[in-house]
DNA sequence: ACATTAATGTGCA
DNA sequence: TGCACATTAATGT
């Protein structure tokens, strides 16, 4: 979200993660803004029998967790890389200097958060409340808002089921018994495995 | 090409 | 659902 060269100016540098790797994880202190330059990483939990909770996932562009750096708090959650990437790094103190200088900067910040927010509002109804079905095609919509092409199937769900089930809490058989549920409705499109919304 | 592992599918309690 | 197990795709050696 801030543009490269900006970073690299606020002493941001540039580090790479391999597939697995955690980026931070619960309990930590948050000391750097993050953004991705390549890459996918995601924000998780585990409950206490061992399953994961996906909160979100990112991919290039996109900065995390930034939200902790404005409160003294530990990270409420993990950051694992889901892909090989390449992340800025930027200490918290040049972070919050730069905000402060850069009134552009703050208010895309501002939308920035304002936007994790919509989807949290949205997916914190969504989970407490609907069937497989609904939750699979809330989610969905959201992941398709960012695509352009708003046509039925002209958008690949960039997840796998595994990581549906965890983003939704559902569990994965629930999830792949639901999405071809959905196909025989016309909701979704399934090709080699790949979900087509 | 073959072995291993992750992801997906299916049947059944 | 959740578990066990079959099938298939992806990855490593």
């Amino acid at each position: 979200m801030i543009i490269e060269s900006l970073l690299i100016s606020f002493g941001a540098e540039t580090r790479t993660y391999q597939t697995g790797e955690m980026i931070f994880r619960e309990e930590e202190l948050p000391s750097h803004y993050y953004q991705i330059e390549k890459g996918k990483i995601k924000l998780n939990n585990y409950t206490m029998d061992g399953k994961e909770f996906i909160q979100n996932i990112f991919s290039d562009g996109h900065s995390f967790g930034e939200s902790l750096l404005f409160v003294d708090r530990p990270y409420p959650m993990n950051a694992v890389a889901i892909e090989d990437s390449v992340i800025y790094k930027m200490p918290k103190q040049n972070f919050l200097d730069l905000i402060k200088n850069n009134p552009e900067i703050s208010l895309s910040i501002y939308e920035c958060l304002a936007e994790r927010m919509y989807y949290k509002y949205i997916m914190l109804y969504n989970l407490s409340f609907q069937n497989p079905v609904a939750k699979l095609k809330l989610l969905m919509d959201y992941l398709k808002s960012y695509h352009e092409d708003k046509t039925p199937y002209s958008f690949q769900i960039p997840l796998t089921r595994q990581q549906l089930a965890s983003l939704t809490g559902l569990c994965v058989e629930t999830v792949i018994r639901t999405i071809k549920q959905m196909e025989k409705d016309q909701i979704v499109k399934i090709e080699k495995r790949k979900i087509y919304y």
